[in-house]
DNA sequence: TTCGGCAACGGAAACGCTTCCGAAACGACC
DNA sequence: GGTCGTTTCGGAAGCGTTTCCGTTGCCGAA
C-alpha cells in the first residue's frame, strides 16, 4: 500500500474529485469560497489517495515556508540548550520546522551577518542569548522577517529575558543578610560576544548593594574573567592570594562558581565553613554539587519566547519586552562568615 | 546598496555576469561543463547581489533540497548539545542547514514516526543517540533519504560511536588496579528510550571486569536508576545502607558520579579517602568537580558524523561502523582503599 | 421578464530553479 | 582545408502549488 504513493499531486486529486486544481487547492487549504459538499469530497479522495501537499511548491507559489530560524552563540552550554530546548517544544508543537545556526566565534558571526544563510528560508527568526550590534541588526533587517529574542538583555526585538541587576542583587543581599562583609566578585564576560554590548546588570547589583549596605568597595576583590568554568578557578586562585581574602565570593554563573569551589577545596579550605560561594543560573549540576544560587527559568524563557513569536505570526499584537522571575535558591554553599 | 537587495533571484544573477541562467545554475551548482573563468564570474555577482537559491525552487526543479534533519532524544544535556554541536558545524560548513526535530518521551516518539514531519523536506536525517526500533526503521525508509547515527550503539546505519564496554573496563580496571575489590555499580538506564535497547556494554564491563580479577559477583552492590543525577544520589544512600559498603563506585555517567558524591559528602564521608568514585564521559563538570572519569570525544562525534554523511551525500562510500577511542582521565575522586 | 449581485468554480499565469538537448566554438589530427 | 570530438553554453520544458481574474449559475428584486 504504501510504496503505490508514488507521485499524486494536486492535478491528480482534482481530477479524482471532479474539480479544478484551484478548488482542489482551496479545499485543501480550509479556505472559503468552496460549497461543503465539495470540499468534503476533495479531502475524502485526498485521504484516499493518501496525499500531501509539496510543501516546496507551496511555498514556491505564494505561502509561508512553516520555517523559523534559531540563531544561538553556543549549543553546548546548558544555558542555551536549555532556551533552545524551550522554543523548540512550542514551535514544533506549532507545526514549526527549527532551522539551527550556530554561529561561533567573531569570525563566524561576521559571516553570518554578512552571508545572511537564512534568507529567504524561513519566516521568522530568532536570535538566542545573542547581543546583536547595530550594523547586525540593520543586516538581520534585510531579511525582511519578524525578528525575537530570548535569554538576553533587552532588545529592538520583541524579547523575554530576566532582570539581571535584580538576580545579583538577590545574590549579594543573601550573602550580605548571612553577615559577609568582606564580598569578592568574579565577573564572567564571554569573550565571543563583541565588547560593545555586556553593560553587565550582574555587575551593578555588586556594587550597589555594597552601596547600600555601606561598605566600602575593594577593587582587589573583584576579578573579571573570560565565561568558563576554568577561569573561575583562576581567579579563585587570585583571590585568595589577595592580604584579605573574602570570606565569600559571589560569581556571575554557577559554572563559574563550581571552578572557584574546585580551587578552594584542593587549598584545603571547606565550603562553606570557610568560605561561603553563590553563583547564578540555577544550573543542573548546581542541585548536584550542593551550591546557593539564583535560579532562572531557563527553558520557561524558550517556550515564552515561541509562544511570542505564534502570535506574533498570526499577526497579534504582543507585549515587546518580558521580564521573567528570578528566586534565591540556598542549598550548602553558603553560612554565616566564620566569627 | 544592501537594502536593494529585494528579490533577486537566478536570473538576476545570470544577466548580471551575461550568461544564461542554465549556466548560472551550473556555476553555482559547482557542476562541471562551466569555463574556470564564468565560473567564478558568477560566483562573484551572486557574492556581489549576496544572492541565496531558493531551496524551494531548487528541490522543486530536481535539485535537492540543501537540508538534513537531525533527531535528537534531548537538547539541554551536555552529552547530546555536544554531539549537536560537532555535527552543526560540519553541516553548516559545508552549506547545509539543520532542521532540528526533538523527539522528547515515548509520546512524541510515537507522533515523530507516524506523521514524518521532515517527510519531503530534507536530503538526509541523522539520529543522535537515539536507539530506533525496527519498526521505526521501517517508517524512516520511506522518507527515501540517507540516514546515519552517531553516539548511540552500532546501528543499521552508518553510524560513529564509543565502545561503550571498552570504557567500563577502562574505568573498572582503574579501581581494580588502585586495589577496589569491593566495587559497586550504579547502571543509568534512559527512560525515554524503549526497553527493547540498551544492552548496555558498560554494565557488561562491570561484569566482566569482576569476573576477570577473580572477585565473586555480590548483587547487592548494583543499583540501577534512570538517568539523572538526582537517581545517583538515591543510589548511593542505597549503597551506604548495605551491610557492607563499597569502597569505590562504578557510576555510568559523570552526572550520576556527581549525584552519588553529593550523597557521599552529606554523609560526611571524604573523597576519595573515604570512597573512590569514577564515572565516564568527562562531562565538562567532571573538570571542575575533579572527578576522575573515562573521557569519550563527544563533539567529535558529531564531526566524524557530520564529514560521514557530506562524503555519502556525495555519493562517496565510507565506512559503516566507525568507534572512536575512549580514554581514562584520572583526577581527585579515587585514590587506594583506605588500608 | 430582466438585471444586479453573489457564491462556487475554472483557466492560466506566476513562483525560481534544474536539466535535457541542441548549437556554437575551438582544437587536433589526417 | 575538412572532419570529428570536446567543451562550454543557451533555450525552454517542466516541477507542484497558489492566486488573480473571469465565468457560470442562481436567486431575489425591480
Amino acid at each position: 500500500m504504501a510504496q503505490s504513493s508514488q507521485k499524486i499531486n494536486m492535478a491528480d486529486v482534482a481530477r479524482a474529485a471532479g474539480v479544478s486544481m484551484a478548488t482542489a487547492s482551496r479545499a485543501l487549504n480550509n479556505e472559503n469560497g468552496v460549497a461543503e459538499a465539495t470540499r468534503r469530497r476533495v479531502l475524502a479522495v485526498a485521504e484516499e489517495l493518501s496525499y500531501v501537499v509539496s510543501p516546496e511548491a507551496s511555498r514556491l507559489a505564494g505561502g509561508d515556508t512553516g520555517r523559523v530560524a534559531v540563531v544561538v552563540p553556543h549549543i553546548s552550554r546548558w544555558f542555551f540548550a536549555a532556551l533552545l530546548e524551550g522554543l523548540e517544544s512550542v514551535l514544533r508543537a506549532a507545526d514549526l520546522d527549527v532551522l539551527l545556526y550556530h554561529v561561533d566565534g567573531i569570525e563566524d558571526r561576521h559571516d553570518f551577518f554578512h552571508r545572511l544563510p537564512a534568507r529567504r528560508k524561513v519566516d521568522a527568526v530568532v536570535v538566542l542569548a545573542f547581543p546583536v550590534g547595530e550594523e547586525e541588526q540593520r543586516r538581520l533587517g534585510l531579511m525582511g522577517v519578524t525578528i525575537i529574542a530570548a535569554g538576553g538583555q533587552h532588545a529592538p526585538y520583541p524579547n523575554v529575558s530576566i532582570n539581571d541587576e535584580t538576580a545579583g542583587r538577590q545574590a549579594m543581599d543573601h550573602l550580605l543578610f548571612l553577615g559577609h562583609r568582606r564580598i569578592a566578585m568574579i565577573a564572567a564576560v564571554d569573550p565571543d560576544q563583541p565588547d560593545e554590548v555586556q553593560p553587565s546588570g550582574r555587575s551593578n547589583a555588586y556594587y550597589a548593594a555594597l552601596r547600600d549596605a555601606g561598605i566600602p568597595l575593594d577593587e582587589r576583590l573583584v576579578v573579571t574573567v573570560d565565561w568558563g568554568g576554568d577561569q573561575g578557578a583562576d581567579a579563585m586562585a587570585k583571590l585568595l592570594s589577595r592580604p584579605e581574602p573574602p570570606t565569600a565570593v559571589y560569581a556571575h554563573s554557577d559554572e563559574v562558581a563550581l571552578g572557584a569551589i574546585r580551587t578552594l577545596r584542593r587549598a584545603g579550605l571547606r565550603i562553606p565553613e570557610d568560605l561561603s560561594v553563590i553563583g547564578i543560573d540555577d544550573h543542573p549540576v548546581a542541585e548536584l554539587t550542593d551550591l546557593t544560587t539564583v535560579r532562572q527559568p531557563v527553558r520557561e524563557q524558550g517556550e515564552l519566547a515561541g509562544r511570542m513569536l505564534l502570535s506574533i505570526l498570526r499577526g497579534e499584537e504582543t507585549e515587546h519586552d518580558v521580564v521573567v522571575p528570578t528566586q534565591l535558591v540556598i542549598r550548602g554553599s553558603t553560612a554565616p562568615p566564620r566569627s
